[in-house]
DNA sequence: ACACTTTGTGTAAACGGTTACACATAGAGA
DNA sequence: TCTCTATGTGTAACCGTTTACACAAAGTGT
């Protein structure tokens, strides 16, 4: 490995010289930057990060949090991340949780033992987070947390807009699909859904749902049209379990979106490319790692940041589990 | 930060011996044993990775490189890597390279500067890794790379599979869609096609393809049933081409798998969502970024490996874009 | 009693950078 | 000429660990 010392020596200065050209901070003679510039391109030197980071007692890297990569939410959102802090010189030191909270100190752990700069999670539970401020800057993404700097989109309108969609195209016997209580978007998008539902005419009715998964909605979506036949529209949890009660409905034989109408939330990758392609909720994903990122990138630079909750709007895509509208007006 | 001096005067030792009880190395007497922990215990103390990093010359990083985190083969491949890593305490520093040799080379070299233990990459570019050996142990994923550790599925035997599967059914006048060449699991699994079918019987054709993306997978669906109306079975590229493919045969009305049969490749979990769901060349994906973890740990460790190359076998996943065929014998 | 090994601990030198400080020289202003 | 500032460079301390080495005390075997 070539150190600053050897290039030091092959450019006949010293370690403090070589440092002054690579910070490019302090005086240095015209020539003296020619020498060294050229020592580093003949040894072929890049700096050591490690021994960097030691002395700043801060790295380059940055700690991203999330539930599970695999969840086709999270690609889009780590990639927003990633793009914004790439730009920057950042990487990314990256874990997921299983939002299991022994998995989620562990690697919160091993991202402070490495010195992070800064942390951005898009888990719950944050066991380590509740109880002190951390050490590093820590935004949070698509989850709430009391009085942290947050990133995330506006569930609660998102579930209303979701709701009238469903009212305003013919439904009038609607079942919400609540995901667990525990996950704040989620738990957002339904609060709002409900509270348009019981300002309106329409009947519905409420079923829970411990998880998220494809294979549990599948359970739930039997057990929907076994117990309540006469609904005509239904509120998923997010596109996931949504492409569960689709395909369910399908099996059964209901004519979707004549018969029953299906609203997504998250607008995934996938959701176009199911059939009938999904209505859904979009939440501007990308557009979320990107501003966690940039907020993130302002706390560590200690800038000023004018908003401590940064909300992004969703908006309905129409697609074809929802019945068309008459032209408006 | 609490550091190791603080504990070692808290505890009434040296420095020395807490950095023997912290690595559980050389004498340490009970006594003192028990005095340190405590003193680690009352100041709540954590090493600082990066000063072992620098000392040790390694951290206990591994640096994971993609294309793109959001392509949605690559998650789970993820998943299988961080996982078996994570068991062994190492971290994942993680960058999307976009096939980009100028990303992939910055991508490397800051895990480099980092002191990564290994590098785990499934980029095909790979300028830096072309020239010289790498400086840490490096394993190609899904990716092959002559002379290199590798791990990757069989896409030649996919590729027949597929062939023949098609064949089997009932296909008489196939189109075969050729994705980029410079990806070698796509080349190979056009190879293993094109052997069979060139084999058969049948007609065949190919349409070539400049990239994996949906959107160029639509334009020439649109091209290959305008071209070749006689088309009867399509092979795809991977199952987004696949999905676009279907997409349009159900658009302008082709009867799936009744007059177009319908093969994909990968098996992405979106595959089994869509409408006919997908049949497709299974990839273990997961197992796939679990062994290469694997591969990677035991060349850190120094120990013996059998195989250079790891190859996983495919298999057919019958689903509903290819016909039944009667009882077999 | 002696030599030798085992056990237990501390001192100080790394690891590869950054930077405070000292110092030297040159130019500018009086 | 003298002082002051700007420019340019080097020495050495420091960041928080690990570990080679030295040393001492306690067993062990003869």
């Amino acid at each position: 490995m070539v150190t600053i010392r050897d290039v030091a020596a092959e450019a006949g200065v010293s370690v403090a010289t070589v440092s002054r050209v690579l910070n490019n901070k302090g005086y240095v003679h015209e020539d003296t930057l020619r020498k060294v510039q050229q020592a580093i391109e003949k040894l072929n030197y890049s700096p050591n990060e490690v021994a960097r980071s030691l002395f700043k007692r801060q790295s380059k890297l940055v700690g991203l949090l999330l539930p599970d990569i695999t969840n086709p939410f999270f690609p889009e959102l780590a990639r927003g991340v990633e793009d914004e802090l790439q730009k920057q010189d950042f990487r990314l030191l990256f874990g997921n949780s299983d939002e299991n909270p022994e998995k989620e100190q562990a690697y919160i752990e091993t991202f402070l033992q490495n010195q992070v700069v800064g942390i951005i999670s898009a888990t719950q539970t944050s066991g380590m987070f509740n109880q002190e401020q951390p050490a590093v800057p820590t935004v949070f993404l698509d989850r709430t947390h009391e009085g942290r700097y947050t990133v995330y989109a506006d569930g609660r309108e998102g579930g209303k807009i979701a709701a009238r969609e469903l009212v305003r195209r013919g439904s009038r016997n609607i079942t919400v699909l609540k995901g667990p209580g525990h996950i704040s978007p989620v738990q957002d998008r339904f609060l709002g859904a409900v509270e348009v539902l019981a300002a309106s005419s329409v009947d519905f009715q409420v079923i829970q749902m411990a998880s998220l998964t494809y294979e549990e909605a599948e359970e739930r979506a039997k057990e929907l049209f076994r117990q309540y036949p006469a609904t005509d529209g239904i509120l998923a949890s997010n596109d996931m379990t949504a492409a569960a009660v689709l395909h369910e409905a399908l099996r059964i034989g209901k004519a979707i979106p004549e018969e029953v109408q299906i609203i997504g939330f998250d607008d995934i990758p996938m959701s176009r490319l199911l059939f009938p392609s999904l209505s859904t909720i979009k939440q501007p994903v990308y557009e979320m790692g990107k501003q966690a990122a940039q907020l993130l990138l302002k706390l560590i630079k200690k800038e000023e940041v004018a908003e401590q909750i940064i909300q992004l709007p969703v908006s309905f895509v129409e697609r074809n589990t929802t019945r068309k509208v008459k032209a408006d007006g």
